[in-house]
DNA sequence: TCCAATTACTACTACTAGGTAGAATTTAAA
DNA sequence: TTTAAATTCTACCTAGTAGTAGTAATTGGA
């Protein structure tokens, strides 16, 4: 009952860069190193969320990482989506494939309540709304 | 944001045994058709909620499966503890490893409502509230 | 007593997520 | 123009989960 370690770790890293505005660039190795994630894992992730659009590279000496669209645009939702990892909506506690109404599992009407409230946050926090919250990792 | 595979066969094994008793015993042939789950792998499975003490095996001809305790005693939880699958108090949502009140994740706040809620759920659910609920999957 | 139906045990294979290694490419600064 | 700092690409390794295969042990019934 957990987001997959790529997913926290994105999430994670495109807070950080929101929180850290102010900097024209991040490089992989101040993220890597803030955030304690291994660097060439880090550098898979950043690349994958170049090509989602999240993020801009800039290569070469100098180079780094900023957003490429204003935090508030980018929800958590969107995050999940990029490493299948978001709250679909016929999911099912029991991995049954087709719980609905008519047919529906065991759990079905207790799983309801979190897992809409769940879709809920992820859809609706932004970069905006998290980075600067709590500690900064 | 899933119960792994396992956990969701147990649960749906149990719920389905609670669901039957006024069937002396079941056998691993009779699940794995019933609930549609690999037969190799169930009885893998099965073993494993014998020594876990929810059910009773008897072997030979004639065998099969049987509640161990009462319907009413058997949480879900109980079972998600046994896959190491359960909601753990100290759990993070960005998988940092100390996320509490001090020094807190991005999405602690918001993650607290659906936590709670998912282990209230999985505490107070027993076997016999769900037993007969929705499809006999 | 023997057989067939049943659970239990041991060991293996397949797949996927997580992570690592090394070299290629790009670019600003010296 | 050379070099060093940076991202990107390709390929691989590792560990854990899911699932399979074969056989041993048990036991009721013919």
């Amino acid at each position: 009952m957990k987001l997959n370690n790529t997913s926290q770790y994105a999430i994670r890293i495109l807070a950080y860069i929101a929180d850290h505005k102010e900097k024209k660039l991040l490089s992989a190795a101040e993220l890597s190193t803030a955030l304690v994630i291994p660097y060439k894992f880090l550098t898979k992730i950043m690349t994958e969320l170049v090509k989602a659009d999240f993020i801009k590279s800039i290569r070469g000496r100098e180079g780094g990482f900023k957003l490429q669209k204003s935090a508030s645009e980018i929800k958590v939702d969107d995050i999940l989506n990029v490493f299948n990892d978001s709250i679909k909506e016929e999911e099912c506690i029991l991995g049954i494939g087709f719980c609905n109404g008519m047919c529906k599992c065991a759990l079905h009407d207790q799983w309801m309540e979190p897992k809409l409230l769940m879709q809920k946050i992820f859809q609706e926090s932004s970069l905006e709304d998290i980075a600067g919250r709590g500690c900064k990792i």
